[in-house]
RNA sequence: AAACAGGUUUGUUUCAUCGCUCUUUAUAUUAAGGGAGGAAAGUCCGGGCAACGCAGAGUAAUUUGCCAUCUGAAAAGAUGGGUAUAUUUUUAGAAAUAAAAAUAUAACAGAUAGUGUCACAGAAAACCAGGUAGCCCUAAAGUUUACUUUGGGGUGAUAGUGAAAAUGUGAGGUAAGAGCUCACAUGCAUAGUUGGUAACAAUUAUGUGGGAUAAACCUCUAAUGUUGUAAGGCCAUGUAAACCCUAAUUUUGCUGCUACUCGUAGCAAUAACGUUAGUUAUAUUAGGGAGGGUAGGCUGCAUAGAUAAAUGAUGAAAUUCGUUCGUUUACGAAAGAAACAGAACCCGGCUUAUAGAACCUGUUUUAUU
RNA sequence: GGCACCGUAGUUCAAUGGAUAGAAUAAGCGUUUCCUAAACGUUUGAUGUAGGUUCGAUUCCUACCGGAGCUA
């Protein structure tokens, strides 16, 4: 199994991220909330992915780069969920921050993996 | 010895698994190597670098501000000294206070160039000061022989106000008083002497007595062109020096000198028609109108280096720290903690944040001598 | 990244360096009314934080904290 994330899989450009943001649908498990939505581009892969924590929750750039690394830890090993059950699809996701605590890996862990979840059983 | 405060230095280490980013090789996914700080932060200063502008002079605006030496490209910093203020200690004294020493602080040029401000209180808050307190002289009246009342004048000692009151003490002088005069002290100005590289200190002569505020305007001194890497360059995209309207094209107008003035420089052209008045077209410059396109690559850019922005996660062990438990006073076990904080053009300062450890300084407490 | 700003009652705004920091509105209490509203009276409540200059700072200066801009 690959555990890889680079460059490609992420997601990239104002455009995509403004549309993103005015008319993706979202789904929320407390400290993350996902918003999704289907589009088009050319890659292997069949997500594109984006990792927010906001300026407002998080003064500090160091918290809020422990708190992204985190997150994108979780989602390297655990993206084969998705990347199984969305094969067909075109994919660009979007995962938010909205406390101003310092969050846990193991929290952190739980909630993504619902989110994800409950996305796969939706698109199939 | 402990606690607290301040300063300087330092700013945990190793291994395994899975990853991120850049470079090189190699090749279609392997290998090798590099990968965060003392503040990367605040953006308070200075410079490099870049674009635009530039005959020159003045004004404005902004900033610098005791002296010497050293470091530095500059800002700035270090060391030493001077002056002022504050605190503490010692000495002298009845006290006020004076002298000396130590420590700390100073945005430490100028208040005698000029302007402004100084609430309330107070007679007066600043060239020229003063009353229905007080002190003194004098005239009149009353009681009466030393007082009272009223009028005229002198005065700035006393008291009182205030953050601040026109230099202080003593003597003379006077009706009472007054730098009115004298002696000593003291501040300032000018000229000189001595010491010191200098700031400055000591001292002599003459004159003089002028409150505070420049972190109010201001004056002096020294300096500054404007804008910042989202600068700028190359490519791509775009009918793009596109379209329409108005005005100007020689004693005047426009533009530049990037805030303003002087001064100075540049431009104001060509063709056709013509009744020689001008008109039309193109051109240049300025202003206005109605729309549209692009908004992403490379470079700038680095012995870390991207462009929604890398430097991580998990596990194990060691190191340091205190807490709890056990034995017991230095070992073991348990569950913890390891700060402040994350490069976006690069350097040099300043400021602020910082667990623990080491060193230095100070204060307090306890113990011993 | 760079550049220029602003912080005053719960809210919206005032205040030449001068002592008690003002006004409107909101909130509390009372009067009026059968009750409520309106009206009237009254009370509470603030200079972002820390230093400095000054006899005296909301105001002047410095450093922090917070909040809104401009620049593609």
């Amino acid at each position: 199994m690959n555990f890889t994330f680079t460059k490609i899989e992420r997601l990239c450009g104002v455009k995509a991220i403004d549309e993103l943001y005015a008319s993706g649908k979202s789904k929320t498990a407390f400290p993350i909330k996902l918003i999704y939505k289907k589009s088009e581009f050319e890659s292997p892969f069949p997500l594109r992915v984006l990792f927010v924590v906001p300026k407002k929750k998080h003064k500090r750039a160091n918290k809020r780069n422990f708190i992204k690394r985190r997150m994108r830890e979780v989602y390297r090993l655990n993206k084969h969920v998705l990347y199984d059950a969305v094969a067909a699809h075109k994919l660009d996701i979007m995962f938010i921050c909205l406390t101003s605590d310092e969050l846990e890996y193991v929290e952190i862990e739980k909630s993504m993996l619902q989110l994800m979840h409950t996305l796969a059983n939706q698109i199939l």
